[in-house]
DNA sequence: GAATATGTTTCGAG
DNA sequence: ACTCGAAACATATT
């Protein structure tokens, strides 16, 4: 699930249930999840901390706290939920903090069926050089600095776009959607836009990032790309109601409208 | 059982 | 020096 709004939305949540709270408790219920670290050091080091405002950079979120700070990232199946502390966990909740008064203390959860990824401590070498090589934040990243940084860049558009290092925050929905709705083809080279084309690139992914950020995720519409997705044998455009078609590039399923997001000419 | 999945890194090849 | 594709990570669903 998460790209970037999804974790944007996963951001207001943490600050929703934790921000200017107290953590009680934390409970690891699963440390398949850490990384660097050991579950008895994690709770040790943040009972008593307090959570301050929490920031976002491509599909990272940084929890800061009056101690450590935490990075997390979701993979493709985490997810962040605030729950009630008294609700049963779910299955796949592998860490539980407690937070706030004792009268009706809250939980934050970080639930995750897959852990292809999980937390890090801020201050980890592994982590700090992962995120230290992020490209700029998709959200709110200049027309500028998008030309510069596809202008450094040879090959797929779409490999481009998905790569955290070129671009941060993109994964594989938003990528296509954005691709679709600006009527560039996935295969279109970086080196091939025209000064149009990248206007429209830069237009269409600030458009589509902020409808995603509102909705919380890539809205699965009708008018768009994403609703048509899991369309057994190939769904109509919804632009132009040709048959999509879908082959993987840059190694991920793509879906692309052949008359909206013409061939690129060899 | 097989194929697939909204992510990322590593490694060998071109 | 770059870029690409495949494999690996762990698990559920179709």
């Amino acid at each position: 699930m998460p790209e970037l709004p999804d974790v944007e939305s996963f951001r207001k949540v943490l600050a929703d249930c934790a921000q200017g709270r107290t953590i009680r408790r934390v409970e690891i219920r699963d440390s398949g999840v850490l990384h660097g670290t050991s579950a008895r050091r994690l709770s040790r080091d943040l009972a008593g901390r307090e959570v301050q405002e929490p920031e976002r950079h491509g599909k990272w979120l940084v929890v800061h706290t009056d101690g450590p700070a935490l990075l997390l990232h979701f993979g493709m199946t985490g997810r962040l939920v605030c729950a009630d502390a008294d609700d049963p966990p779910h299955r796949h909740d592998r860490i539980l903090f407690t937070l706030g008064d004792m009268r009706r203390p809250r939980q934050l959860r970080y639930r995750d069926q897959r852990k292809l990824q999980g937390l890090w401590y801020a201050d980890d070498p592994e982590a700090a050089r992962r995120l230290d090589e992020q490209g700029p934040d998709a959200l709110t990243v200049s027309r500028a600095d998008l030309d510069a940084v596809l202008a450094a860049r040879r090959g797929h558009l779409k490999s481009a776009l998905l790569d955290q290092s070129v671009l941060a925050g993109l994964g594989n929905l938003l990528t296509d959607e954005i691709l679709w709705q600006a009527r560039l083809h996935p295969a279109r080279t970086t080196r091939s836009l025209t000064e149009d084309e990248r206007a429209a690139l830069h237009r269409t992914l600030r458009r589509v990032l902020r409808s995603s950020v509102r909705a919380g995720h890539v809205p699965p519409r009708d008018t768009w790309l994403t609703g048509r997705r899991d369309a057994p044998g190939g769904a109509p455009c919804p632009h132009c109601d040709i048959r999509l078609s879908t082959a993987p590039v840059a190694g991920r399923t793509t879906l692309w409208c052949p008359r909206c997001q013409p061939e690129p000419s060899p």
